[in-house]
DNA sequence: AACAAAAATGCAAACGTTTTCATTTTGGTA
DNA sequence: TACCAAAATGAAAACGTTTGCATTTTTGTT
């Protein structure tokens, strides 16, 4: 149980330098309000004690610790990765750090961490999805925390949100689908259970699909874990089976699974299966066929997250728009032809 | 500039329990030394007021934040995303937290990361890499903060590390393609240029070619930007012209790419050509054909550099054993097979 | 050169915990 | 029942900053 070494503090700085803590204080924080002169020594003393400010005993005073909070269900998934990069990269510009953390689609998990958060004081926390537990949201709302949904974006969401409309985005490919003329059509979606953005997209594909009064059998609707292997189970007995014209995955991680299925049995893509993904991260580009899908902007998310929160930290304002939405884009490429 | 509304605190907490707020903090930190009864009214009153305990008050004094840093050269990349999962999850379950930042391979970047994370007094850092600038690692020597070097492994190196011997994977998968006969092999690797990482891979296979007496031409060493897109770029311009029946590649992206390039063009893999990438993430097995690899175990890394660093800063001793290897491990799969 | 206004600096009291040391309470024993 | 050691609790002094207010210094004006 180490304790640390004898660091310098503001005021070991403050003597060497011939002036009182305070000034030196003021120097880190608002450095125009010192006369040169004093800047300089004060300059001088810090480097040569080799001081590193202590933020945590500032922050103690300010109730700004200059940490932001993200919550993700996996860091380790190509398209939150690349949101949580520039989400990162954008706090680290602004000269604020990150704490991450992520539950599983576990949102009994993500209460605890809220606390965790919490117990760290951070200036703000950025949760992924709509849906959370009532007990994280109280004790964020009770301390007056800024708290912002991202990913998904719904208009009746009571928490600000910066995302995409996940039920559009399942529109808009199932329209792509369906304008190709593919009438014979498979779903395959992760659970939705603790996930709002597969549900919205799965309701988006569904509520086309019976706008063009289509009725797609429950055979068509196939669920499957977040695992390229068992997509790759999955997508191999629907295609040796009875097999669709088209596959309309959830993800761009399930499509490539699909992709690969296909391939290893034989099955050419677009010309005897299209498909598509939602989420067009990095990969799907430069997929052989490249693959068709609705590109979500993870990093304007991850961007606009970190600036509309540092923003409510500041000015303890609402963001406004209340809720920004963030474009998404079809991306036509080569995995999906029309029908015959 | 708001302030946050009154929240309680400890002694709101011992008010409202009838006990001294120094009971109160024992509680939380060692609940066994307080009597029953005692206890009871304190969880009464701690949960009545919705009271959260503040850390960084707390580490003020103790001199412990309960917060460790991990710095990588970027986030987005499926390989370190397992690691930092794993890393983020150990310490969560250890009740600590990660703050993560990422460099981009700027060196001087890394620096400031450093710096700004000891403003945050974190009570351990892991950096990726052996190669870090002094001025950073003297920041943290002179502070007496654990640090320790992750994804790579050196005997010599003056940092403890957990992670895999690059030099030896490089020479592993070297083998495995000259064994499988193959001698006009080509190299795509990315630039080594703070990249300790790749410079060892690099050496490593080129020390297994000298050791077999083959000269690789400077033609059959190619470098690539860690882009799927240029890596197709130069991958199509390498097999439209005098191919090679054999690619090395710095990496698994770097391999997709290849393999991505290859299809695209009508090269079948593995009959005309063998591809081996070196990090093996998720993707990589499912791929098709599977990527023949060295797996580098990325959870485990996490894992042992979380705990690693943990007891450091908890018994304040250096690892034993200083290094910590991590073995890899040859993945053969569909994507390489004998020459001719 | 003298003065007022403005700018820079200093003093000292917070901020919310933890911990040492002293004091009280408890439980067991004679 | 009285006493003692051990266990539980309390009082108060840190921990390293920031900031309101008071004081000093500078600057600009006449």
């Amino acid at each position: 149980m180490r304790s640390r070494k004898g660091a310098p503090g503001i005021v070991d700085v403050a003597n060497r330098a011939g002036v009182s803590p305070a000034t030196v204080s003021r120097y880190f924080n608002i450095p125009d309000i010192v006369r040169g002169p004093t800047r300089q020594r004060i300059e001088a003393a810090a480097r040569d004690l080799g001081y590193i400010r202590n933020r945590m005993a500032g922050a103690l005073h300010t109730r700004f610790s200059g940490t932001f909070g993200l919550i993700v269900p996996t860091i380790d998934n190509a398209i939150f990765a690349e949101m949580i990069e520039a989400f990162s990269a954008r706090l680290q510009a602004l000269d604020r750090t990150m704490l991450i953390a992520a539950h599983g689609y576990n949102l009994e998990l993500e209460t605890a961490i809220v606390r965790s958060l919490l117990e760290r004081r951070i200036d703000g926390i950025a949760l992924t999805g709509i849906d959370h537990d009532p007990v994280a949201l109280n004790m964020l709302a009770q301390r007056d925390v800024p708290v912002i949904s991202i990913w998904n974006h719904d208009e009746a969401a009571e928490l600000p949100c910066v995302g995409a409309d996940n039920e559009a985005a399942g529109e808009q490919i199932a329209t792509h689908i369906l304008e190709l003329g593919h009438r014979d059509v498979a779903l395959i979606f992760p659970d939705a259970n603790g996930n709002d953005r597969a549900r919205d997209r799965l309701s988006g594909v569904l509520k086309r699909f019976k706008a063009s009064g289509l009725q797609l059998p429950e055979s068509r609707k196939l669920q499957c874990a977040y695992d390229v292997g068992e997509v790759k189970r999955v997508a191999h007995r629907l295609l040796k089976g009875d097999a669709p014209s088209a596959i309309i995955c959830g993800n761009d991680i399930i499509a490539h699974g699909v992709m690969f299925a296909a391939q290893s049995i034989g099955v050419e893509i677009p010309n005897q299966l299209s498909v598509v993904g939602i989420g067009d991260f990095g990969g799907s580009e430069y997929f052989e066929p490249g693959l068709t899908t609705i590109r979500l902007p993870a990093k304007r998310i991850g961007i606009t997250a970190a600036e509309t929160l540092l923003s409510m930290s500041e000015t303890g304002q609402m963001p406004n728009p209340f809720h920004q939405p963030i474009e998404f884009q079809l991306k036509v490429r080569g995995s999906t032809k029309p029908y015959m």
